[in-house]
DNA sequence: ATGGCACTCCTTTTT
DNA sequence: GGAGTGCCAT
């Protein structure tokens, strides 16, 4: 037997064995908080201490976050013993298929798709779609980009080509869409451009029809592992299923009791099918409980079970006992993130908790809003899982859309964004000019910019205005393209970075949107705007930093990047930049060293952990959502999405829903939830709050009751200065709402009002 | 040509 | 409550 201190030790016997279980197939069932991450971690570690080349193991992840705290576990255990764990590949599915399709884009002979291709997120997506429906001259509002979207994203999931899907399709409905997903796919190819899905689906497509190319990858990845298996669709199936097809060590890691995406196009039989798909397959199940204190995993328990289309598995835990979870009822969303904040508040002061050990999850992003400015207001630190949002921000995507434009001419989304911004004199009428211009000579939108002398019907001014834009591209296309990105000699890669920040900075400024956003900065927001754009600055230098220690990293993507040119450029940089940002999760902006409380989805809970935990807004039609009434399964899902926001907690948890919630702009009155019904009575401690005020000391009357009955709805008061008004409504937390001929509806403190009973 | 304002419509979850 | 669209005034 090996001798490899440390990192067997402080398993259970079923851990280990997952840890040791290094050659064949293995199927690890992991139940929530049985310390997963830990074997896989060890695991890796493991391996390596054998003597595995680290460039040979690669593991997959669905998020950036998973994916660094990973690596970072790995890093450390192996640090601690010496042992180099440089050349590991540990990160997402969306990340290592961009890598591959970057490498072998030409060998893949996909018409209009090569190595420069730019990546889509959802925005550029449905802008591209919008534009396609109105070609097909489908804009009516029949059919919604985002519908469309979704159901060609299901069929790239599936891995069913534009071909396929038009041979299958049967009624109106499904013909229009394989009509849409045709124009769709070509859009794309015109644009040189992939979406999210295609990163998948197009390597699982290079992996099968390239023998040469799948050879090459089985040999250099020959250890796989995979986490969150229940969340991999067909074509992520196909591909581990393909990398792992010769070595055939290929461990996968899951629970089919948070399969939460299957909306997505998850497939779950992918998890329950392992041990057919592989016969002499090792099955390890992971039971026991590290995490939570026994009552908040009886409840979580209790209602799982109720999944009708499950597997039973016991969860057992040795922290017996703890505090009660509760389910609380409280008046409205405002009520709601005031109780929250009460509790947690008590946490942090009275048992010590640290913010950063606190987490509220919801089901819809929109019903953060009100717990943020709750929080705001209270001066308590948190941060939204949101780390897409600042990519997101109109200016940021205009300075993107100008770096996308430099490496990828052909992306037409990019350079429509920014053709006329900030305005340049290039109008609508002439772009549509162009664009007839573009079809008729069978080019693209650039090449007809930059052949805007030959277009008809244009004026002096706009063919000056467009060729001042087209040579300023062309400049710094062709200067990222020839210029070094790493200079010759010792260069600690500060030279490098500051090389490419530089360049980022000259196009914002060349480009005039710096300029423009000066411009406009005279307001709170507009000064956030400029700020964000030296924000991107900033963050190129950071990137450009750790890419030139990555590529300095000896053994780091050998072969994936083999034939990476001997002298990278400012381009390959940028490209890369782009790719990695393109990529970002929402989890990823969560760093629990900031000490913040955390605020986010119930999705994007999965695979984390608090001390406490707040789950929010359960409530019929939210959770469950009103979309799933649909199907049986789609409300199972809705059930292990509050399972997994419930066993995300180990000593605190609380659960509320609201008697009224206002939702785009209208109050409306709401049911509890079905969920909290089926959670065991006798380990949660349910409350109604909803007819208390915002006082939640026990035995101090509630204030907002004495305020009724001083003053009820309808009667009059005096004010000394609005004089005679009418009794509104009283609103918790000591104000009153009057109704005042002379200056109609006031809300006032009645502590400071001055109020005067009138008969 | 451009920018501002009022109108409508839509909203689940995400790489 | 937000984004996108379309119209109007500059």
């Amino acid at each position: 037997m090996h001798n490899s201190p440390g990192f067997l030790a402080q398993l259970t016997p079923a851990q280990r064995e997952a840890v040791e279980a290094t050659e064949g197939p293995v199927l690890v069932i992991a139940a929530a908080g049985s310390g997963k991450t830990r074997v896989i971690t060890r695991r890796i570690a493991h391996l390596v201490h054998l003597g595995i080349p680290p460039w040979q193991i690669l593991a997959l992840t669905f998020t950036n976050k998973a994916a660094g705290e990973m690596a970072d576990r790995v890093r450390s255990l192996l640090g601690e013993r010496d042992i180099d764990a440089r050349g590991l590949t540990i990160t997402t599915f969306h990340s290592l298929c961009a890598r591959i399709l970057r490498r072998y884009a030409e060998v893949l002979g996909v018409k209009g798709l090569d190595h420069t291709y730019s990546i889509y997120d959802s925005d550029d997506q449905s802008a591209l779609m919008k534009r396609v429906l109105k070609r097909l001259d489908l804009s009516s509002g029949n059919f919604p980009p985002s519908t469309m979207l979704g159901r060609i994203s299901n069929l790239k999931n599936q891995l069913v080509t534009v071909e396929s899907a038009q041979g299958q399709a049967g009624d109106f409905f499904t013909r229009q869409v394989s009509r849409v997903y045709t124009a769709y796919d070509a859009a794309l190819r015109e644009n040189n451009a992939v979406d999210f899905d295609d990163l998948l689906m197009l390597t699982a497509r290079l992996l099968r029809e390239h023998p040469e190319v799948k050879a090459e990858l089985q040999q250099r990845f020959t250890y796989l592992l995979i986490d969150e298996y229940q969340d991999t669709n067909h074509a992520q199936f196909l591909i581990a299923s393909e990398l792992a097809d010769a070595s055939k060590n290929i461990c996968v890691v899951g629970d089919p009791d948070q399969s939460i995406y299957a909306w997505r196009g998850a497939d779950i039989s992918n998890i329950l099918d392992f041990e057919s798909q592989y016969p002499d397959a090792r099955v390890i199940a992971l039971g026991q409980n590290f995490r939570s204190t026994e009552y908040i995993l009886k409840a979580a328990d209790e209602l799982i079970r109720n999944n009708e289309k499950r597997k039973h598995k016991d969860l057992y835990t040795e922290r017996e006992g703890g505090v009660l979870p509760q389910a609380t009822l409280c008046r409205d969303e405002h009520h709601e993130a005031e109780f929250v904040l009460d509790c947690f508040q008590r946490l942090h002061e009275e048992e010590g908790l640290r913010w950063s050990d606190m987490a509220v999850f919801y089901r819809t992003n929109a019903l953060s809003r009100v717990m943020e400015e709750t929080l705001r207001r209270a001066g308590v630190p948190y941060i939204v899982a949101r780390g897409t949002a600042f990519y997101q921000r109109k200016e940021v995507k205009d300075a993107l859309a100008y770096l996308k434009t430099i490496t990828n001419p052909l992306d037409e989304i990019s350079l429509r964004r920014i053709i006329n911004l900030p305005a340049r004199g290039i109008s609508k009428t002439t772009m549509e000019r162009l664009e007839r211009f573009a079809i008729h000579t069978g080019t693209s939108l650039f090449e007809a910019l930059r052949r805007v002398q030959e277009a008809p019907a244009l004026n002096a001014r706009a063919i000056a205005s467009v060729q001042r834009f087209v040579s300023t591209v062309l400049g710094w296309q062709h200067e990222a393209h020839n210029t070094a990105i790493v200079s010759d000699s010792g260069d600690d890669g500060a030279a490098t970075a500051h090389r490419f920040a530089d360049f980022v900075r000259r196009v914002l400024t060349e480009s005039g949107i710096e300029k423009h956003y000066k411009k406009l900065a005279v307001g709170e927001e507009d000064a956030q705007r400029l700020e964000n754009l030296h924000e991107l600055i900033s963050s190129a230098a950071d990137f450009a930093l750790l890419w030139f220690s990555a590529e300095n990293d000896e053994g780091r993507g050998v072969e994936i990047d083999r034939e990476r040119p001997e002298q990278p450029t400012l381009l390959d940089v940028l490209r890369a930049w782009l790719e990695q940002v393109s990529l970002v999760a929402d989890v990823d902006a969560l760093d629990s060293e900031v000490g913040a409380l955390s605020l986010m989805t119930l999705h994007a809970a999965k695979g984390l952990e608090f001390p406490a935990v707040a789950v929010i807004g359960l409530e019929e039609g939210l959770l469950p959502h009103g979309r799933s009434n649909e199907s049986e399964d789609a409300l199972e899902e809705e059930r292990r999405l509050c399972f997994v926001g419930m066993t995300r907690a180990e000593q605190h948890l609380v659960m509320t829903c609201a008697r009224r919630r206002t939702v785009r702009g209208v109050t409306q009155s709401s049911i509890a939830s079905r969920f909290l019904g089926e959670l065991p009575q006798d380990v949660v401690q349910f409350s109604d709050q909803s007819e208390v005020g915002y006082e939640f000391d026990d035995d101090a009357d509630d204030p907002l009751d004495r305020a009724r009955q001083e003053y009820p709805k309808g009667s009059m008061v005096r004010h000394p200065q609005f004089g005679v008004g009418r009794v509104h409504s009283c609103i918790p937390g000591g104000y009153v709402k009057i109704a005042f001929p002379t200056v109609g509806v006031k809300t006032l403190a009645i502590e400071y009002a001055r109020l005067e009973r009138v008969e």
